[in-house]
DNA sequence: CTTGGTGCAAATTATTTGCAAATTA
DNA sequence: TAATTTGCAAATAATTTGCACCAAG
């Protein structure tokens, strides 16, 4: 899958972007690249962050990652391989987060881009709150 | 408003503040910092940025003003004064972008939070597309 | 007159880029 | 072999901070 978007766009296949992308996939949640390029390294030390950095693009634009932004400065990937899309639940105590879908809701978004012209291509919805725990504590 | 928070928060008022919050709410739509620096300027031109910055963080903090992030790495801000809240429909070619509500997914959205034990505050809502006209061209 | 605010410039943080050397198709 | 990729370090871009001076309560 990745190995076709690279043949497809004549980009190569070198072992730090396989490195990488293996990392990436194993990995569970939303990683930032500094995180994935600390697992990198313990991989192979010598790939650098600049590599790093230009792989998640990459696999950003071959569908296989996609960008996500909670609130922070840092530019978050998620693994879009074998992932159903789904929208995230935050708590805003604990930092907990979920990963959450309402088909109800999806349609509902269609309609309303739909009412304004809009055909939709993605959507990210983040809803803030407490968790149960943090509500109690 | 701004002056109760800012009593509240033992924080002084400012003519910078004012001068930055008239323009803030003067101002359509979602500015960024540098913006906003760019039309205060005019007012004043020996207000800095680094004031432009903290004002905003304040407004934000005070309720005024809300963050809001596109996708490029800037942080917008959009006024709540008198504003209810909304999602945002945006055309991925033309960059266009307006203002949604559907309550019906307001509803759905507490409803699916609920379900997973969280108490919502406040949420996101990015919907992505193309807009009537960029589809034609 | 005390506490907090301002402007400036320097510092951070996250990310990008230039380039010579190395590698893949 | 030609074209792309890499690692490094230097360059950007957005935002934050330290600090001496200024001003609001």
């Amino acid at each position: 899958m990745f190995q076709e978007y690279l043949a497809k766009n004549q980009l190569k296949l070198t072992p730090q972007r396989m490195c990488i992308l293996d990392v990436f996939l194993r990995y569970r949640g939303h990683m930032a690249s500094e995180e994935l390029y600390e697992q990198v390294k313990k991989r192979d030390p010598h790939i650098g962050q600049a590599t790093v950095y230009r792989t998640l693009k990459l696999l950003s634009g071959s569908g296989l990652a996609k960008e996500v932004h909670f609130g922070d400065g840092l530019t978050r990937y998620e693994s879009t391989y074998g992932e159903e899309h789904h929208d995230h639940l935050i708590c805003e105590r604990c930092g907990k987060n979920m990963e959450v879908v309402d088909p109800r809701i999806e349609a509902l978004q269609e309609e309303l881009a739909a009412r304004h012209g809009f055909s939709l291509t993605s959507h990210r919805m983040y809803l803030y709150g407490l968790c149960e725990e943090c509500r109690k504590g």
